[in-house]
DNA sequence: TGTAGATGTGAACGTTGTACACAAATCTAT
DNA sequence: ATAGATTTGTGTACAACGTTCACATCTACA
């Protein structure tokens, strides 16, 4: 009777956690390789378990990967939290207010510095903007990337720094912004650029998108 | 002896083209699938050759792809001619210089939402920026994506828009908002939204890049 | 206790990329 | 023209992948 669900999961027959294990290798997976990195077969070796095993968890490797997909993006927002938790809390509003949505910029590079893997991982889903604000996506504060980007900007409108009129669509130019100058650094043309260089770029487009929302 | 290369290839041994009717039909598969689609069987099989037959042309899948890549780059290089050949020749050089870049911006938009297939394989190279001017991703008028860029920017500096000492890196700025919008768009989370609306978010990007360059 | 449902196994099928020995067409040099 | 040498396509084979299915086993609940 030593079998099955001891703690950490034994050796034999059932496994306990299954889903969750299998989860978690498919991000380790996708950290090392991105979205084309996480391989049913090679979770299941990883996990030590039957290929065929993973389908009581998953209807494929479609919606295995989609769950890393949302695990990687709650990595982002986490990444984003983070950088935003350095800033000082009071100073003056309009200052604040700008410096939180450089941080949303800032964090969102840096993870796609740091985890290239799971960041190319975080933009493989299979679906639209629908569920861009669902539970598993989130960070420790709640809100998925995209949330966080929406309420620097919201900020922004508060400190009367962005027209009211020009707040709708807004993060969809500051994402844009953002996003291509990591796809580029990452997996595109400016792979390989030098660390001071990438940097250098990295405040003018903040600065762009400063100025120019 | 009517075997061989009579002109358009035979049915029997010598292809005559194969290399070519390789690549066209990569292509074909890019523009349907994206990148992964262009898979080396499906490409033989269409051009009525055995699997292994590929291999005397190019050294694995990742080869084909490298150069169907280079082909899509080469298509997005004549969208963005297509779209500047529109714009009036004369008048004011300050508004032509403007009209310019918008035209690259909206060309290269132009492209990803026709061609998302052909536009997300011209972005999975396996190389970095060191051969983003090389001869086969170019346009009909010998210039790639990258190279029509620089030159609407250079446009830019001669026109007195952009200070000089901002043109170094400029291409960086603009090219990660536009191709950032371009894969939300078509990939990301952008996905699925109504033509009107897509027409508004990428004027107002393009009115950021003009006003934060 | 015994039966129903959940969960993991093993073998199997079709697909992919790739390697290799072989065969046929063309080229080159005598 | 004829005999190699070289190119180019064929056929077979192998490992890995996703997926399915019949079966075994464990758990829970009557």
């Amino acid at each position: 009777m030593d079998t099955g669900a001891g703690r950490p999961g034994r050796a034999t027959y059932r496994h306990g956690d299954l889903r969750r294990a299998l989860l978690e290798a498919g991000v380790e997976l996708a950290r090392g390789g991105g979205p084309d990195a996480v391989v049913l077969r090679e979770a299941t070796r990883r996990v030590g378990v039957a290929p065929s095993a993973a389908y009581r968890h998953f209807a494929d490797r479609r919606a295995l990967l989609d769950e890393v997909c949302s695990a990687a993006q709650a990595a982002l927002a986490v990444a984003i939290e983070d950088e935003m938790n350095t800033l000082p809390v009071g100073g003056d509003p309009v200052g604040s207010a700008r410096a939180q949505l450089r941080a949303v910029g800032t964090g969102y590079l840096r993870f796609a510095r740091d985890e290239p893997g799971l960041f190319r991982t975080a933009f493989s889903v299979s679906e639209d903007l629908r569920n861009a604000g669902s539970p598993a996506r989130a960070g420790e504060g709640g809100l998925t990337p995209f949330q966080l980007l929406g309420s620097a900007l919201d900020g922004l409108v508060e400190a009367g720094l962005l027209p009211r009129e020009r707040r709708p669509g807004a993060e969809f130019l500051a994402w844009s912004a953002v996003h291509g100058l990591a796809m580029l650094l990452i997996d595109g043309p400016l792979r390989g650029l030098d660390n001071t260089r990438v940097r250098g770029v990295e405040r003018r487009l903040l600065d762009m998108v400063d100025q120019g929302l």
